[in-house]
DNA sequence: TAGCGCTTTATGAACGATCAAATGAACGTT
DNA sequence: AACGTTCATTTGATCGTTCATAAAGCGCTA
């Protein structure tokens, strides 16, 4: 190694300097690591992973089929994933399986030829199998979102629809409103009733929770702006809605906007995601904090594998509201604005429960 | 090796199996084979890039600032290049640099530490570092969307703009319409500029071409709704907006809707990327061959480390004409509709030009 | 001063595959 | 029968790192 001749010192010094430099002597350590500096060294990671029977590096299925592609969100997950991997030594491997009705064999080839060590689960559900086979095969994961199936699993971190959608509802009192709807997705799926529950929870501390002021339509625009159109008739100017998602929002935007309504000065809307859409539009939008999520995840991964403490139960992070003129009273201009707080993309906000 | 002591062959031959199975004799092969299925072996992956001196292993950069994320279709892009990657025996290591104005050092890590050997480009610039960074120090590379710093590298794909909304000028004069405009950003963007060409050029050819009919705005929908108004009232009832972008489109989608105007049947709306905005609102788009492209990058990538046929210049796909409700002069609901030919995600046509 | 303990550095082996070269077997030619 | 050729398979070395363990250095105590 010619680190090692430079610094004359040993190969296996050279090893400690760089991955227990506590154990190096001061002026040794100096010494090395200016010509690790100086040549540019690093170490070989295909080499490492071999000698150490460990890739350093996790498996993320991205979903190929149309759906399933965790709102509009997974582009950002990713970036998030992304770095937060690289803050702990590691890097993402993300694939495809090849049929995604059957996920497995992806996931046995990722784990036999030592590429991965371990995984992040996203877009998990009733009878996904994945979780039993990784548990079964020893293979650690993570999930973001909740693991249906297998209750006493706790290395999952998920977002607190319920209380976002609250922090929504409240966020639109304190602007005034009191009229306030919510147009979700039919009973049924767990996320679209958390959210749901949120609404309910919120307005009735208020005092203003009107049962009727509730429409169901499923993901699509059309759809829904056909379930908004009798709600915010039967709501009136000056109510709300708040949606179980940007694209909902968006349903209720276009009734709005056709009726010659203003988002926010006539009626305030209130979306889920922070989406694009939603900073285009001028919606405001409920933010999850993705940053944390995926920080959480790798934590969690990486307190498995040293043996740290780990979540004896899920982790629930709660989303932010970021206001934009969908919610603004006071008359914003007709055209929807260049985004409200648009500022930077990555917040750090957000508790657990 | 275990399959090698139950195959009785030597561990060399394991490998001949598995990597030049022409090599090996018939029977050897069945009874090697057979072995390696029934005791689900898979090559060590860092065991082989350490002997290699290769790691199969792309680079993608994933730009965390907002904006240059390729408008909306970065997410798409990285599932079609994750299973082109598959399909040429190697996988991809998303990254994100540090300090997105100083994207180097982040190369520098992954070449250095040998965990990828080639690296796939986006988002290229003028005045981009990369690319002279990466040739003098012999990493190879491809890009989605010209190099404009290095005219003779000939290692990139892009999408042909001007082509694509020709084609999507022609799609809507097939469909009756002849008065059309074009809503597009300032000249002087190469992306721009290559798609307004292409509505000046087949609007001429069909002798319908109307300078005044031109508008220009900054990505954001509140100033393309702004500047598709007057545009709208210019063209008349009956006329149609090709836009740059679906973002626009939605702009000028709105403008229409307050106006009591219906997309398609009363005025004509073309936009760009199929992103999943267009699906959700019924807009007629242009779909990028993201498959074809990702192919063609893996496929240059393959052949410049086993010296195949590489090409001189630049390779230039066509976009397809994505039909929805926006350009059915039929009176399409009122409601945007589920989603005209929204069936798979994953197309293949395109050609090069 | 011998002996002990602690810190620091060095040595040999190993991770699991492929490369380069050698060996063995089969076959036709002279 | 000896020889060269080709095909099929095996052998030993090697990629660059870390593990396990040994050795060296050094201060302190008995």
């Amino acid at each position: 190694m010619d680190v090692a001749r430079a610094a004359q010192v040993s190969r296996q010094t050279v090893s400690n300097v760089v991955n227990r430099p506590y154990r190096v002597a001061p002026q040794t350590l100096e010494r090395v690591t200016a010509e690790i500096l100086r040549l540019g060294f690093r170490p070989n990671l295909a080499a490492r992973s071999l000698r150490q029977e460990r890739a350093n590096a996790l498996g993320v299925e991205l979903h190929a089929g149309s759906g399933r592609r965790m709102g509009d969100i997974r582009d950002v997950f990713l970036v998030e994933l992304t770095i937060a991997s690289r803050q702990h030594d590691s890097h993402l491997v993300p694939f495809a399986a090849a049929d995604f009705e059957h996920p497995l064999p992806a996931y046995e080839d990722l784990v036999a030829s030592k590429l991965v060590d371990a995984f992040v689960l996203t877009d998990t559900r009733h009878d996904d199998p994945r979780p039993a086979w990784l548990r079964d095969h020893g293979v650690p994961f993570a999930s973001f979102g909740r693991v249906w199936d297998e209750p006493e699993f706790s290395w999952w971190v998920d977002v607190d629809g319920a209380t976002g959608v609250a922090d929504g509802v409240r966020h639109l009192l304190e602007n005034g409103y009191s009229r306030i709807g919510f147009l979700g997705w039919p009973a049924g799926s767990p996320i679209g009733d958390d959210r749901r529950s949120g609404w309910v929870e919120a307005t009735t501390d208020a005092g203003v929770f009107v049962p009727a002021w509730r429409a169901d339509a499923l993901g699509e625009l059309g759809a829904a702006a056909a379930a908004a159109a009798p709600l915010i008739e039967a709501i009136g100017p000056g109510g709300t809605l708040v949606c179980a998602s940007d694209v909902m929002a968006l349903g209720a935007w276009t009734v709005l906007r056709e009726r010659g309504l203003t988002p926010g000065a006539d009626f305030g809307l209130v979306g889920f995601d922070d989406s694009d859409l939603a900073e285009s539009f001028g919606l405001t939008s409920l933010r999850q904090p993705l940053t944390d999520v995926a920080e959480n995840l790798l934590s969690i991964l990486e307190h498995a594998r040293l043996g740290g403490n780990l979540p004896t139960q899920g982790t629930v992070f709660r989303p932010t509201v970021v206001a934009r003129n969908s919610t603004n009273p006071l008359g914003a201009p007709a055209a929807p604005a260049t985004g409200g707080t648009s500022a930077g993309n990555r917040t750090s906000s957000g508790g657990s429960t």
